[in-house]
DNA sequence: AACTTTTACAACCGCAAGCAT
DNA sequence: GATGCTTGCGGTTGTAAAAGT
């Protein structure tokens, strides 16, 4: 399939979006609905490309988020419905109104993966920890790497798909 | 108080699906 | 059917804030 740039970068903001960046936005998204986020940014006259654009309303300025904490109910059904659908989020975040695919993943990410894994659950298959696993589970500081580098390179994403414990970062 | 490490989450990137031509 | 474009998705990264030393 053909693919071109989702937009001319050399043109273009990056990094986090100002107040006034927001409120151009909401203010096109307002007046002309969602959509065509190809032409969105010039046509709401944002330096932004339209995919970043759409990110930002979706994951972020859309007025029927939720934002906050996750209840207890949402954390049950978000771990359900991964041990349902797996790591489709965008599937999992229209059964939770308020929330977006992102946020989901971040939290799982973040919160309920590790919560798991305490548990001894995989948080992949949603089934307990081989002995070997809880081990590394449990000792994850024995454990020589958690390198971001070395993580990110090649067999990283295998690699940090077996272990456990937070994604090492630093900063 | 200063520095280092970890956590949390916003944002980016690349890929693939779907549609139009 | 082939090609090109746009949108949406999932994985990954950057960085501010919090926690620890």
């Amino acid at each position: 399939m053909g693919r071109s740039p989702c937009c001319e970068k050399a043109h273009t903001n990056k990094g986090a979006w100002t107040r006034e960046e927001d409120e151009r936005l909401v203010a096109h998204v307002r007046a002309h609905g969602e959509g065509c986020w190809r032409s969105l940014p010039s046509a709401a006259g944002l330096l932004r490309c339209g995919k970043s654009c759409r990110l930002r309303w979706i994951n972020y300025l859309r007025p029927d988020l939720k934002r906050g904490n996750f209840s207890r109910d949402e954390d049950e059904l978000i771990v359900k419905l991964h041990s349902l659908l797996g790591n489709k989020w965008s599937l999992i975040a229209a059964r939770l109104p308020g929330r977006t695919d992102n946020e989901i993943k971040n939290y799982w990410n973040t919160h309920i993966r590790r919560k798991l894994l305490g548990r001894g659950i995989d948080p992949v298959t949603h089934r307990p920890l081989t002995d070997a696993a809880t081990a590394a589970a449990a000792g994850r500081h024995l454990l020589p790497l958690q390198h971001p580098q070395s993580e990110r390179s090649g067999d990283g994403v295998q690699l940090r798909q077996q272990l456990p414990g937070p994604q090492g970062r630093h900063a």
